[in-house]
DNA sequence: TATGAATGAGGGTTCATTCAT
DNA sequence: AATGAATGAACCCTCATTCAT
């Protein structure tokens, strides 16, 4: 009966948020942005379509906000271990990092995947990537801890690790729980980095 | 004055038909199935709504035969060297074909690859890929070859190439052309095959 | 090889009509005039849509020769019974024709009655019917009897006995062969008009 | 200000539901399922094409919750008179029950008669009728009845008075408030029944 | 005579978004 | 904060009809 605070409206606030952005980023990578209607997001929260737009004003910002979390982890990452001295443990990290997430955040990759192959299919999705430019520094990462180590065709192997990376990937996500994501972590490790031990900071 | 012959209706058929499908294709690839009308894709080939369903009974079944063209190669390939002797030589066929297959037809693995993260969201789609299973079977082929190249670890290996493989086509459909798609098949042939020369039997 | 002459042609070209009116009576009367297209039609009787259009200008028009055909049948029954003396005795008549033409032209009844049920659903057969005048000299045939029977409500009887010939085909047409039909007819007969005997001038 | 209480939303979809199929009615029964078209019940309501998509999920739908009020008429008939002991007196009433209905209700009799017509031309219709197998019912009471009144032929006065009903129907139905419907109950109930005076039941 | 390609209007349906309450 | 009624544009699809050949 007491009037809630400003503070428990925040809370409430945040949390309707959460909800909605785990809601449609379930059925988005599910079903397919296109073919998922914010009834559909609404009615899986549990609230009205009306509610829904307070929290945000349409459904391309709404997969925006979504995609922000995502691109947060990749600036992070970035931002962690950018000042690393030595760049194969940098790259070490940015590969068990990156396994991680995408193992923790399947949903993320799937709906990020899908939309990074039809850029002209979503204006603000093709914005966001366009603007997130993390790969290209990652892809830099990669180059420089391979001719650290002398590697005769640095940028060949860059590109391969990259692509046996979101090979992986994509493997993982298409077939689910019974792919071996995290022995496969080990074994690139392994190849492409002669890392032999780590126990892969599984989670 | 004379009617037309029956001959002359088949040209015309196969032209029409050619004609939306190859529409259809490119603009599926670009902006997605679901994205795509059935208007757009008239629009581009020029004709009315109601001849394209002259043509295609629905726009899955438009799809359908889409994927169907596609579907093709990977049958033709498959019997082409299902009766090879050396499981190595049998295995860099089958990567020199498909490299050359993606180069060729982008856009029908651009649509592909879509399609195929997120089954959920077209039925049609969704049933087509799970019968024609051909992903395991060159699987198994890579399997086989490392093998008999005595590798100590081959279903790992083997997982590793053809994640590898499905990374570079990643790469080179959101990249395009500027992506080194030639050399890096080159790459793959002598890293995981040993195989040093080889004009790549390119197109 | 030799040139056809002029009775050909017109042979040939009576018998495309009669199947066409076939066919599309048949459809039209099973599936209703407005779900049946003139493609279905056409493909029923195996020619093109376009050498339908040589023979019937429009579907209506279709419809309309079908109907003029029933309608045929009634004024011929007229024509056949005005001048006969007794109205008892042409009753009995206009009774065993009208069931044997039921019997004989089920699916035509069953077009007919679906559009009288709806004159507002299709303008040509709204006017035709309206035009067709024959239930009311019909009508007035069955006062005349019972007047002359000395019945003390002729009105009332005529409207039964029309009432129950309807009745009886509404069942006929919905129940199909399973309908006792025949003896149904000489039940009416007999209660009706007291005939007791009478093979039915069963066809 | 404040938002809409439960029952307020209740009322205006209850409202609407009723306007809807009402509208619906009166144009299914007047033009034929076929013929009308969801934008002219729109139209004829005042409200969007859309918003009728919030009350019925499909026209087939709405057909379907309009047949079923007509349905729920013969079952609580049925019931109401299933457990007298007079047959006569049974079949009287529910002879005196229908033509009131009927005469309360000719949109929906029109309606429902051109569908039973053509069974083919819509499926939801055919298997509502199917299911709701009330007439069988209705001509067993009216077997009953002539038995026990002794008469000769039950089962041939069974059908013909059941035809005799559908007739008058079908005549009521097709000529309107000119057709003499309240006398021909009475008529029918002295000629079938010897009921010789009754108010009519009159609702 | 004969074909079927071609059109265009209209039908059923969905959905992002707005708004009164 | 919260609801769901309401709209309108767009979507997939059908079909009577016309026309070049």
């Amino acid at each position: 009966m007491s009037p809630r605070t400003p503070e428990q409206f925040d809370a409430i606030r945040s949390q309707r948020i959460r909800q909605i952005k785990d809601a449609a980023l379930r059925l988005f990578a599910r079903d397919g942005y296109a073919n998922t209607s914010i009834s559909k997001i609404a009615r899986e929260v549990g609230m009205s379509k009306g509610l829904l737009y307070n929290y945000f004003s349409s459904k391309e910002d709404l997969l925006a906000a979504i995609l922000e979390d995502g691109f947060a982890f990749a600036a992070a990452l970035i931002e962690e271990v950018r000042a690393m001295s030595d760049p194969v443990e940098r790259l070490r990290l940015v590969i068990e990092r990156t396994f991680d997430h995408v193992a923790a955040n399947a949903d993320y990759w799937r709906l990020y995947t899908s939309l990074a192959f039809q850029p002209a299919a979503n204006e603000v999705a093709g914005r966001m990537m366009e603007a997130g430019g993390t790969p290209q520094i990652v892809f830099e990462f990669t180059v420089d801890a391979f001719r650290q180590m002398q590697h005769p065709d640095p940028e060949s192997e860059a590109w391969l690790l990259s692509a046996a990376i979101d090979g992986i990937f994509m493997h993982y996500l298409q077939i689910g729980e019974d792919y071996p994501l995290e022995k496969m972590k080990r074994y690139m490790l392994e190849r492409f980095l002669n890392v032999l031990d780590g126990d892969g900071g599984g989670g």
